[in-house]
DNA sequence: CCTTTTGCCTGACTAAAGTCAGATAAAAGA
DNA sequence: TCTTTTATCTGACTTTAGTCAGGCAAAAGG
């Protein structure tokens, strides 16, 4: 439990005084955002809407803002000839929301701003400090992403677990040499993956799934790992890893010795996560034939 | 004008992207912070008193409240008997706010919750991602620091010139082998930093002088830099380069050809710089006893 | 000692932001 | 077809956040 970096008090400020400055400093732009004489609330829907428009509900979901208070600024910016609104030509019931000419006019205006702001922070600094500057504000990206990954336990019957295998599926076809027929393929039936008998874990970013990895139990003491996939999008944040790690987590929960799984020759990056892991390569134990090396893991004592 | 890196948009969308990126994460914290009961406001108070207790001009000016709205909100909090006030024992118009024992329970309370949202941002990364996260925040804050700089003309018999000057002299004092005494110093007199003979830039960090440098109109076209200080707390991060851009470009500006400068040989990162900026060293125009090196640049076509 | 200045407070406002309980109409489901 | 759900709107509120004009007392300056 006691992780050392985690509860390394410093380490925890460094981050909290980030936020600080960041947040001093974003605020500083928040004003300007106001600077255009318009509620902060009006200048962010306005800007949500955007050049192509937008629906009511998507709005309502983007701002996170109550549908009573929604309709109310969009009247406000209706009265001010900003906006015009239509009903949804597919369904009825959704309203759909267009700048009209002086609300593309306020839109722009908006957009310069934002552009502005961005540009007086680098307008001090020097070429080289300036590209240091991206390159950590990249970073910082790249790894809030990886953090907002969270990993779930789905029903493989569900509309996610559909949705994986086919993107799945579709990734194998692309890059197996003798590309992929899911007919021919050992995979593993969702009735597999309901637990107790197995787990269909599926990786989220920001609600949308970005990766899968299924255990299934077999007999004495052996586990499989199938249908490891990461979303091209969302690769090199270590989400494969956390996949693995929580596979492996839930399968000495389930009394799991050994773990095996098969891949493929040209799943390199694959490949390499479980060597790194431990993984020793071992005969094959099954005639899948897209399979070209096949691997298995003895796990020891639990580390959570 | 046309800088090519700052008109560039996809730098630009960059550095917005980052502010959207991290405003939304830090968002979700200040909801966090609600998440306490407790309005935005309040809790940011509170956690401004602090353990220690505050002064209320303290935290008007840190929180940069109005000064009415801030006295209502302390009345609220003393309502709910988080503070207690109490009458500053040197200067009876300033009144000191210390928490009382609800108010120190709240207060870990949300200090609690700030510890918690830093560390579940970093709980999903692996030890080589946090490691990487927080080298990127300290890059960040470090040239949001650089880039909040500013550099303005002041007046050199103002209270910021003589703040500057004694913390340059003292520094002289630390540094120089033979010590220093402003006595025997050929100083440039006030008078002589007053537009249009000569002018006296002071760098700003959050509105308090980090730097400052002068310079001094000669006869026939020369002019002479003095005054190069930069405060400890802020070097690194390019405040001595700006002030010497800003001094050469008021210095073509003034119609002056060649700028002359004399510095001593303790002072190894001022020498470093003036060879940077293209200075050439030159036999002794002075008699200057703490000088060491003599430098000085031909200044070339105006470029801005 | 008298005038200013400073620091804080009060009263009287306003605008922005947000909540909640229905009402209404279209679409989906049984 | 009839019910239920979904998407939006309206009206009636509250809370938060903030401004501004004075007012009073302590301290500073002359």
């Amino acid at each position: 439990m006691d992780d050392g970096t985690l509860s390394d008090d410093d380490t925890l400020s460094r981050v909290r005084r980030f936020n600080r400055t960041v947040t001093r400093r974003i605020g500083a732009l928040g004003e300007d955002y106001l600077g255009t004489g318009r509620p902060l609330g009006e200048a962010r829907l306005l800007f949500e809407i955007g050049k192509d428009g937008a629906t009511v509900r998507d709005l309502r979901e983007r701002l996170a803002l109550d549908s009573g208070y929604l309709s109310r600024m969009l009247r406000a910016l209706e009265a001010q000839k900003l906006i015009t609104t239509g009903r949804d030509p597919d369904d009825g019931r959704v309203r759909r929301v267009t700048l009209a000419a002086r609300g593309k006019r306020a839109w722009a205006m908006l957009d310069r701003r934002s552009k502005d702001m961005a540009a007086s922070l680098l307008e001090p600094l020097s070429p080289a400090q300036r590209e240091r500057l991206l390159a950590a504000m990249t970073e910082i990206e790249r790894l809030f992403r990886a953090s907002a990954v969270t990993i779930e336990v789905v029903d493989p019957f569900g509309q996610e677990s559909e949705d994986c295998l086919r993107a799945y599926y579709t990734e194998l076809q692309e890059r197996f040499d003798e590309g992929f027929d899911p007919q021919s393929y050992l995979a593993a039936r969702p009735d597999d993956l309901v637990p107790p008998s197995g787990w269909l874990l599926v990786a989220r970013l920001d609600g949308v799934p970005i990766g899968c990895g299924a255990l299934k139990i077999g007999g004495s003491g052996y586990g499989e790992i199938k249908r490891m996939w990461v979303a091209k999008s969302a690769r090199g944040i270590g989400v494969a890893q956390r996949l693995l790690d929580a596979l492996e987590k839930q399968a000495r929960q389930a009394g799991v010795q050994v773990v095996q799984l098969d891949t493929n020759r040209k799943l390199v990056e694959a490949r390499g996560l479980y060597a790194r892991n431990g993984y020793r390569e071992i005969p094959a134990y099954n005639t899948n034939p897209y399979a070209d090396h096949w691997f298995e893991k003895r796990l020891t004592g639990s580390d959570t």
